[in-house]
DNA sequence: CGTTCAATTGATCAGCGTCAAACTAGGTGG
DNA sequence: CCACCTAGTTTGACGCTGATCAATTGAACG
């Protein structure tokens, strides 16, 4: 595996405190590889054999039932996905599959809890992430138990416009009917909730988001760290 | 503290494996407590100070968001609480009350921290807690966006009968209206759902359930252990 | 320049929430 | 012992949100 990698990785607060030479092993049974858009990299049912982590690109978590699908959630550069099925030897929950031409690293499950056994800097960090991700699906679980689809479209705009430093005008990260999707409605609904947003100074033309009257949209939007806050 | 809780509680998985020195350390500084029912012991956004031990009766897990609340889940002996805001020293995201008189424990967040620190043991624990927990919102998730109502009422009640070793009467452990806002719906939409269901061989009268085509209800439902099996 | 797929729009409909009222059960006090 | 109170549950009527279906527009790409 290429070094400049390695040390993109290195630097991911999962990795960054342990032993040069766990990390080291973790690495040397991993290898990189380029995936075009829309390719399954993971079918959820199956064994985790493998962590994996976007270095470029973005890769879709989804889940199926029943000739149904939903998408989870979004993995963007540079981040692990799938740990807890990793650390706990388990079957896969989502499927993943790659948005558009993406690089992704594949590391062993086996040399990951290998190492997680004996590096008590990288449990301690796995745990940290761990929580973190928990508290990601519970702030998305009460996204979606407690706020209407318009509310919870403009608090998705207002997290996107704080990921992008408050700027007033953003580009949507996410295909329209993916964004809907993880929003728990349909495409349609979608396009009608971002007409309805328009008295709140909301437009949307393309992937191009601008947002006028943020007070008013807060108005309404009423987020809270405990719901929109990823860091809260 | 007395003995008999302690050993309720180091029968725990998580607690099962670590150093006795590092178990008596958590303990020590732990008290049990007694709760009348509908005594809120958490509320979100709090720091998390405590973790929590149900050790009889049952404590719910809410959120509230804009004056509304909804369930997130119930809690029942001998399991733990709180676990991921105790581990990242963050604000709880929920809130807990009792349902019933209950009995829970309590124990210092900075010490499970400390523990957490030294004893390897301990740590590997808490993560295959916390990977248990998060496995467990997302299957809850999957649940919420990919079925109806109906559908989930119907898995609900399979489950609740695996939990009864598949007995064909049972009772149903909540009260309706939480059972209701568990599986995110009103209560009037429940007691619809619950009528719903009679064709397939489904009968509830107060809180004692029926099954009695379970195949029919199995073919209605759909479970798939993905979503319904909790050691999946 | 045509092909393809996403996005939009309109019309319709089903699911589900809301509101109000009736019913039930469990507990209390006269 | 019974009347009454309270809170949960059920039922009915109604309306809104959001899904579905179908058709059109729009944009990206070879």
């Amino acid at each position: 595996m290429p070094d400049s990698y390695k040390s993109d990785i290195r630097s991911l607060p999962i990795f960054q405190h342990m032993a040069d030479d766990n990390f080291d092993a973790i690495m040397r049974g991993g290898y990189v590889q380029n995936f075009p858009p829309q390719v399954e990299l993971i079918t959820e049912g199956e064994t985790a054999d493998f962590m994996h982590v976007v270095i470029s690109g973005s890769v879709e978590l989804f889940a199926t039932w029943n000739g149904r699908e939903t998408t989870m959630s979004v993995v963007r550069p540079i981040s692990t996905f799938i740990l807890a099925a990793t650390i706990k030897d388990a079957h896969y929950l989502m499927s993943a599959r790659t948005l558009e031409k993406s690089r992704v690293i594949l590391l062993p499950s086996s040399d990951v809890r290998a190492v997680f056994d004996r590096d008590h800097d990288f449990a301690r960090a796995v745990v940290t992430e761990l929580a973190q991700c928990y508290r990601a699906v519970v702030k998305n679980s009460k996204d979606l138990k407690l706020r209407t689809s318009l509310e919870r479209l403009a608090n998705y705009l207002l997290r996107l416009q704080r990921r992008m430093n408050g700027a007033e005008k953003m580009e949507l990260t996410i295909e329209k009917r993916k964004l809907a999707s993880q929003l728990g409605m349909t495409p349609e609904n979608l396009s009608r909730a971002i007409k309805a947003l328009r008295p709140y100074g909301v437009t949307i033309e393309g992937t191009s988001v601008q947002i006028t009257k943020q007070d008013d949209l807060v108005q309404l939007a009423k987020p809270t760290p405990l719901i929109d806050d990823p860091t809260f």
